[in-house]
DNA sequence: TATGAATGAGTGTTCATTCAT
DNA sequence: AATGAATGAACACTCATTCAT
């Protein structure tokens, strides 16, 4: 009876050695070139153990995924709490999200690697696009939240949200291939946002400069 | 003598035909659950024949891939041609990306799911890496043609090139997995953006709304 | 395409030595312990290519218990043609059944092995059940025309069939298990029936003997 | 040394419980499909406790095995002593059987599946062998004593234990396949023997009907 | 050149069995 | 004696690739 807990505690170890070693393998190779097998001597134990803790490959990924996001959900609200104007809310919303993908660098090509599979079809991907539609829709309630005086649509606001999710992924994932250091590249986000933008000058008037007298419509 | 461009045509439509279906299937199914067959069969070719066009699977990848930045790259250029002033080019590089992905979906998946492989080794990879490398060192340089007058480092453009690439390929496909119509959603990118910027004041004095008289760090 | 055939005739060839392999190692070692590799070694060819001929190994098994079971009604049906009185045509349904059974050996621990694995759920058990089912229906058919005159409930043929084909292989299984010679002792396989059956007293009166004065029944 | 008989008291119990969940669930699911987890499941015990009591899963069956063989004899042998006559003998013992497996339902397809598994090699094999050997070997010396008065050579009369043996089982598990109610079928069980037999004329002169002169052999 | 039968290394998963507690 | 976490051999099945025709 006394001694139960020796066990659990060793069993606990166990499944985060799995887990972690999951995430470091899959960080390294990718979710389709890892093994179970190589998951399971990264963390020192037989093959059979991983089936010990996780049901399935996918449900270890589904795991991570969740626990993942729930982090970066977490860590978005402590952030958000820190707010003292709505205005703020948007920075720090946006500066929770590229801190946390900076500590959990391991997690940014999961997220990505899984996001690719979304369009399929399958119970499987539901339950994984789950998560991801529940982290657009924290981001549009933020964002709505943050914006209250001005009125947007609920499209408007997904569309925001789906922006920036997108971009802080995106521009990560771009920093990785093109093997800019994450830490380096995002100490200051804002100066590669105001190149890339400052043409579209998003202030005023600008977009008459189109020659259309429109707002700036890509496809136009 | 006479029949012989008939027999290259037909290797060229053979090609081609196998080409589109499997770009067609990768978008539906990604690269991963595609097998070779399903591209032979829905080309309507023999399995072997696959083999006779492309040297594996990878390089047929590689092949899409390739072309894809290319006709990406050529409509950016063709879209800058058309900007008066230096300004006007930023906007027009971002409404090219836009219209292009636009046009070719099949294409978004593709470069998502081929990206989340470039962390990995092997000279496979690195052939691949190239292609994104190549089409951020593009925007690089046109970002710094178009902000001539200011001059930006070398790596602060490249972030900004990334930013940008991040954020078009981003943001579409989180409108993808939200199930929102892409079409409808890329007619006015402008608001998004300008939704989840507005409260990073991008335009002047902002940051000492954070209280610490800095710019705008994450992770400060 | 004069060279066609022979690509079908190796391919018919090498179909039937998988089917041959596996029927021979399912006979001695059970469905169970044979493995595919095992089939695939027997019949000298690629692991790979059972999948190419067969979609799984419960298929295969499927297709071995239709075909055999196909043939044993074949030959019922050839022998029943034979018959030139009601009366003798279920001693040629008899006979038919356990020649069948002589000459493909094989078959019988197949046929007792899958029957093991009926009452288990799943859709694949119930299209192994509709075999036998198939089987079990022929032999009530075949009764009852073979019984014209006297009127059996429909409940009783199906008994009856029962009873017939349980005992056809029954026998026959347990014939293997001790060791006897399957061809020895299917010679006549009346005197075991008149042995077992004498002291029932098919023919008349006997039950009276069991002091009830009733027909024999065992649960009585 | 008052404790100890309530351990043992417990041990037992615990044994008898494994037993039961085994029985049940090889009887609904199968020896096969059957795991040592299930059985220490249903048995509410741990999984290693499976192994204080026995060896392997190979012989607790044979263990089930031979107490139901055992069970089987006494119940013939209990049968037996009621007879009256030799000739009554028979009908008793097949009423045993039909009766037994009644009750013991669990225990058919139990029979039935190992008896699937006979003709491999192996000492475990031969081990189960014996049981079912030892029962045909009962079955053949009551025949003979039944029959005393005219004599069969040893062949025949095991031929006829076998005959007996295949029959009742084999009657039965096609009962169960085909879904009629084992109970309501076995009530009277002498209609479908004389049903399938009458062609046979078991009784007298018939098999000249054959229109060769012979005795009734399937395979001539 | 085109074909598709053949291949076999590789993968996720199962499960009887072991053993430290 | 009882436990259940750990084990790893084994298995069915996949699929990119080869090659004889």
């Amino acid at each position: 009876m006394a001694a139960e807990p020796r066990v659990r505690r060793r069993m606990v170890a166990t499944r985060k050695r799995l887990l972690e070693s999951a995430l470091a393998l899959f960080s390294k190779n990718g979710i389709y070139n890892t093994t179970v097998e190589e998951i399971t001597e990264a963390a020192d134990v037989g093959k059979g153990t991983f089936y010990e803790h996780f049901p399935s490959k996918t449900a270890l990924i589904r795991l991570l995924l969740q626990e993942g996001f729930r982090t970066l959900l977490d860590r978005c609200r402590a952030e958000l709490r820190l707010a003292t104007s709505p205005s703020e809310r948007v920075k720090r919303l946006l500066r929770a999200q590229f801190s946390f993908f900076q500590e959990h660098g391991d997690l940014l090509i999961l997220f990505h690697q899984v996001r690719g599979l979304l369009k399929l079809q399958g119970k499987e991907a539901t339950l994984l696009q789950r998560e991801y539609k529940r982290y657009v829709r924290f981001l549009a309630e933020e964002l709505e939240r943050a914006l209250m005086p001005r009125r947007y649509s609920r499209a408007e606001l997904k569309q925001s949200a789906c922006s920036m999710a997108g971009f802080v992924t995106g521009y990560l994932s771009y920093l990785v291939i093109t093997g800019m250091s994450n830490a380096k590249a995002t100490k200051d986000v804002k100066i590669p946002i105001r190149i890339f933008l400052e043409g579209i000058a998003i202030d005023g008037s600008p977009d008459s400069s189109m020659g259309r007298g429109q707002a700036f419509r890509p496809d136009a």
